[in-house]
RNA sequence: GCUGGAGUAGCUCAGUUGGCAGAGCACGUCCUUGGUAAGGACGGGGUCACGAGUUCAAUUCUCGUCUCCAGCUCCA
């Protein structure tokens, strides 16, 4: 059975039973989207807990009716009259806005009917399972100036166990929640009412993993051709209209006046990068430029939006503008996506969509800089055959952009990266380059973020791995376990040792007990504890655990090794197998 | 910003139909010196988000503010 047409039906069963229960209510729309179905209804009042749960019923006692869906024809003047005469305002909106003059209904039973274009089930008892979800505001037409409406969301499936697939999924994705995982693993907090909203603190862990990031990425910069630059946190309001950003985005920005002139807290790094490209004559020679910061910017969003590290109001990006040549261009693009794909890989993450983002309604440049802004992204992605997806009207008011999100371990999809292409800035600031034949040209810039803001990629690392971060980044990889006090000599070397060979490593020295220890060294999903006795330290060797031993397998079986328990090495093997899966980026 | 739900110890949560505020974990002290997921005893810890109002009395009821959560809208 087609899964969205099913959910379509069940939508229509959901507004039927409310109309039963509510005659009064008014039926807005009720597609399937992807994991299940909503519908939109203009009610007094909102939709308790218990009510879904009558609707639940309600629905229950229609599809055991087994009623028909069925489908009739009128024209539109019949039907705008049928709509009015039941009251569906909304209803009669939609048909006036509906192209061409044959309008479909269907019929459920004699009570109920609904415009729709269908297709729909022969009848409501094929609907075997399904389950109402959630109830939430939703404007009518999604336009924030129209009316808000209640918006009942439910799934339904083929099968109980499908169904009980998905709510576990639901649950998985819950149990993986970085604002859950992050605070608990120590990574990072948010002190909402202290220190407001959407500006995250990095606690030890979490800045020693953001710096792990950071190195990476400026090495990897450094090997590209990339020239590292940091520019002031704040700067002089014309900069930002010379942009166009001040016109945009003026409430979104945090400014303010001193010594008579305002200043803007930078929401974004350009005009930074672009005021150190025209400290200079640039000459035709000197192209492509590629600076990279990773550049703190804050913008004031809206307090509605902000969720987690994945919507915040000051981040961090690892962002870089290229200045190059015409010619240079096509090769710059397929560069930075092969860089853009390269990273994501040495952070694990193997899936992806891609989606190309045109001209928007607001704009600024000219129709043909963008036309031919478009085809340069456009024609990367074709050379380097990546499938893509158009989102018509979705660029930056600058330029045109090409977006990857990357897709982790539940297959969620994260926005991460994107590459756009301007023409108009350049103008705008009026950046020149001396050509071969002595003139002044202009060079085309490029706007590309890699993992986009750290704060979202490291939300979705955590989410990702679920806490359990790969050797290389995890911010303690190896937990030293002296057994007793005449042993911790020994383990101090050790941990020495460890240290110089640029292992980060903790040494637990408490008065707990070995048991304890390693409970919450898997609890802080430490990748290797190394637990240190008599007799290792007589041995100049370790005894080493590593993380996810297979929880208690020694209760069910025979007597055999906890799956994590590797038994006892020499320090020096150790060692040099632990580098080398560092340095694989394992 | 909008609709709805929520805010009690560092964390997870009980509780009070308006009358001195509770547990587990965490934390501190002491005992315990251990071989692969929680050793034991005792103890400290609260403006019940904030501000007004009603009341003899408000953590509890009312209003406002802040923040979080589920969505909507937005995201240079």
């Amino acid at each position: 059975m087609d899964l969205s047409t099913l959910r379509h039906s069940c939508s229509h069963v959901l507004a039927q039973a409310v109309k039963e229960l509510w005659p009064e209510v008014k039926l807005a729309i009720g597609p399937a989207i992807e994991d299940g179905f909503y519908y939109d209804f203009d009610k007094e009042g909102p939709f308790s807990d218990e009510d879904l749960l009558a609707i639940e019923e309600k629905m229950r006692q229609i599809i055991a009716k087994n009623e028909p869906f069925l489908r009739e024809e009128l024209d539109k003047a019949q039907a705008i009259k049928l709509f009015k005469q039941l009251k569906e305002d909304y209803k009669v909106q939609l048909i006036q806005d509906l192209a061409g003059q044959a309008i479909s209904i269907y019929k459920t039973g004699q009570a109920f009917l609904d415009l729709c274009r269908g297709p729909h089930i022969k009848s409501t008892g094929e609907i075997k399972v399904f389950k109402l979800l959630s109830v939430a505001g939703a404007y009518w037409h999604g336009i924030e100036t129209n009316p808000m409406l209640q918006r009942i969301y439910g799934t339904c499936f083929n099968s109980q166990k499908e169904l009980d697939e998905y709510l576990k999924n639901l649950e998985e994705a819950k149990s993986r929640d970085h604002r859950k995982l992050g605070p608990q693993l120590g990574f990072f907090d948010i002190y909402h009412e202290q220190a407001g909203a959407g500006l995250v603190f990095y606690h030890p862990k979490g800045a020693l993993l953001r710096t792990i990031i950071e190195d990476y990425e400026r090495k990897e910069h450094l090997k590209r051709g990339y020239q590292i630059v940091i520019t002031p946190h704040i700067m002089d309001a014309a900069l930002w209209k010379t942009s166009g950003h001040y016109d945009y985005y003026k409430e979104n920005m945090y400014t303010f006046a001193t010594e008579g002139k305002e200043f803007v807290l930078k929401p974004m790094n350009c005009p930074g990068h672009i005021l150190i490209y025209k400290s200079k004559t640039r000459s035709y020679k000197d192209l492509p430029i590629r600076l990279f910061e990773l550049g703190t910017v804050y913008r004031r969003e809206k307090a509605g939006v902000l969720h987690g590290l994945l919507r915040v109001r000051g981040f961090t990006q690892d962002d870089a503008h290229v200045f190059c040549l015409p010619e240079q261009l096509p090769d710059e693009i397929k560069k930075i996506i092969d860089f853009v794909f390269e990273t994501m890989k040495v952070f694990g993450f193997n899936q992806w969509g891609v989606e190309l983002s045109t001209r928007p309604e607001k704009y600024i440049g000219s129709e043909e800089d963008w036309q031919k802004a478009t085809e340069a992204l456009e024609n990367a992605l074709k050379d380097k055959g990546i499938p893509y997806e158009i989102n018509q009207g979705d660029g930056a008011f600058y330029g045109p952009k090409i977006d990857i999100k990357l897709k982790d371990a539940l297959k969620r999809t994260w926005q991460c990266a994107t590459i756009q292409c301007d023409f108009a800035l350049p103008k705008r600031f009026d950046l020149v380059y001396i050509d071969t034949d002595g003139k002044e040209k202009q060079p085309i810039m490029l706007h590309r973020v890699l993992l986009g803001s750290l704060e979202r990629f490291i939300g979705a690392l955590i989410e990702h791995y679920k806490g359990e971060l790969p050797l290389w980044l995890s911010p303690c990889q190896v937990l030293l376990i002296p057994l007793k006090e005449t042993v911790i000599s020994y383990a101090q070397t050790v941990k020495s040792k460890l240290e110089d060979n640029n292992i980060r490593v903790e040494l637990d020295t408490r008065n707990e007990t070995l048991n304890k220890k390693i409970r919450e060294a898997e609890l802080n999903k430490i990748p290797y504890c190394l637990i240190i006795g008599e007799r290792e330290a007589k041995q100049e060797q370790v005894s080493v655990r590593k993380k996810g031993s297979g929880q208690r397998l020694w209760q069910e079986e025979a007597k055999p090794r906890p799956a994590g328990q590797q038994g006892a090495v020499a320090l020096d093997k150790f060692i040099e197998e632990l580098t080398n899966r560092i340095k694989e980026h394992k």
